[in-house]
DNA sequence: TTCAAGACTGCAAACAGTTGCACTAAACCT
DNA sequence: AGGTTTAGTGCAACTGTTTGCAGTCTTGAA
């Protein structure tokens, strides 16, 4: 089913049901009814890849993440995927496996077949980066980058609101149990942590941003005598407080523990985990409404504490 | 940068260039690795749509599921998405929101763009999909389905080992925390459960399929008076744990739960989820090879019991 | 030496749309 | 009434590749 043979079953040229398409207002009322009616009918759809060729747009976008089966990441896909369908895109999705040279590659790959690509926290050097944003538009979550547009989500703002959460509830000495070295989001959080009045902040780590990184810290944070911690993700609270258990300390009696990222685990972990909420929905919705309309800018979601069961005053 | 730009700048006709990337023994070695460097100095690389154009072969794949949030689905999209990139293949995904509508509007949009689809759980009717698998061709994961390739995943099997690994540690009278009315699993798991000898199996349900359903139901397992539960899934055996926590029941002391599907909420749990783990990922890719390579099969995939820490003899 | 068979390569016609330009007819001015 | 605008449509060139066919050149066999 071509568009010619739209055509020729309703008695015009190919260029006219060509445009009852893609230009709906430079066909005649009465014309136009008549060539969708036959299109129905012959159940024709565009063909998109011929589509592409001419107009150079392909109506697909790109979304690159270091591991789809992070539960970090689920959400920010499902929302880019619904916001790329509002506007009639599809979305491919790939997966990095945390290997900055897949990510390379991948962007490579998809460069002629997508309009542009949202990159979620990419681990290439900047030099690389800058050099493929020539080859395809993209934005980036979670990093900033001279000439892409960016999404960043304020985690300095939230480590701030979780400390002060933690002091307003009477604790004056808070661990800081941090993800790996040379992080970004791991520097914003210290920056930003240590400067709430009234606190005295101990740093633990560098630990694994896993579960397993937080259940290995749990000996230090006993040492360290603090009342309370803030963790460097979800994740790390969770192996944390298993780990704590396994001392004899409970959460929240014996130490209050505070996540960042609001991951479904963490809702369902007992106790309920207090965490800092990544806007991880509004990140990809916003990515792909950047990419869309080809604006290069630099944006900062708001984070928001929710406070659930695993803080409380200390002892 | 286009195949011309290549063919001018190393003195071979298009064609040739064409060739060297799509059926390189058709061309003399010499002029094949001159036309390589030549390409790989102007950064060439083959147009997708084009080629999609006269070859019919997009190579790319769609991937649908119910809820890319749901944490079933990630390991899933993520083996898919390995086995598609192993053969140079692009995988769209793709969100229902549980809708049957959109299922049907998303293979639609597909049609034309991609190879062929892997569709998850799929809520639509046979007869739309049986309608649909005329226009593209696909494979459907959990669910049988005329004229298309099917993965099941067997988890009938999965239940009666459970069940047996109950009955082993003593357990006489076993919950089975059912999940929606009409589920195709749900069936199998209740037809496998009721075949284990020396159990009697108590039926509670149909419950949402959630965390929430198995709160709710966790006053009617005690009411029930039985020692173990097989529940519906992951979520529900969390919900469940919860609930029974808020009456005063210990798990596994009091009752012993067992969850289908290991999702990963189920291993960060405490107590760690037993369950029935279901090859999710192997289900993916094997979806996308038998896509591939147009093979019409049924496979049905074994499950296997993982036994953790939810799960004891009775009192 | 001649002929046949390969191995390469070039030619040109598809593939399914889009779009600048030209044309016609009707509507609008003055 | 005559000229100008405008709406609607057709024409044909173009997008970047693939591929059947035909041609050239080498190689091998008889």
């Amino acid at each position: 089913m071509t568009i010619r043979d739209v055509a020729r079953a309703s008695g015009v040229h190919v260029s006219t049901v060509s445009r009852t398409f893609s230009a709906p207002h430079m066909v005649n009322a009465a014309t136009r009814s008549r060539v969708l009616t036959v299109a129905e009918e012959l159940g024709y759809r565009p063909n998109r890849a011929a589509r592409a060729l001419t107009t150079g747009r392909t109506h697909n976008l790109g979304l690159i993440v270091a591991d789809i089966a992070n539960p970090f990441f689920p959400p920010l896909i499902k929302a880019a995927h619904a916001a790329a369908r509002q506007r009639d895109y599809h979305l491919f999705v790939a997966d990095t496996d945390e290997e900055p040279a897949a990510e390379e590659e991948l962007i490579q790959a998809f460069s002629k077949q997508v309009d542009g690509v949202v990159l979620c926290s990419p681990r290439s050097s900047n030099k690389v980066l800058e050099r493929l944003a020539e080859r395809v538009p993209f934005v980036v979550i979670n990093r900033r980058l001279r000439g892409a547009a960016t999404v960043l989500m304020d985690v300095g703002h939230g480590a701030r609101l979780a400390v002060e959460h933690l002091a307003g509830l009477g604790h004056r000495r808070v661990a800081l149990v941090t993800g790996p070295a040379g992080s970004w989001t791991s520097d914003e959080i210290r920056t930003a942590a240590g400067q709430v009045p009234g606190v005295e902040l101990v740093v633990i780590g560098p630990n694994a941003p896993t579960e397993r990184g937080g259940f290995g810290a749990a000996e230090r944070v006993r040492e360290s005598g603090v009342t309370g911690v803030l963790a460097y993700n979800d994740l790390v609270a969770i192996g944390l407080i298993e780990g704590l258990g396994d001392l004899g300390l409970e959460v929240p009696a014996d130490v209050s523990v505070v996540g960042i990222d609001d991951i479904v685990p963490g809702r369902l972990n007992r106790p309920k985990l207090t965490t800092v909420a990544m806007p991880t929905a509004a990140a990809g919705r916003l990515a792909v409404d950047l990419l869309i309309q080809e604006v290069a800018a630099t944006t900062s979601l708001e984070t928001r504490l929710v406070v659930r069961d695993s803080t409380a005053a200390p002892r």
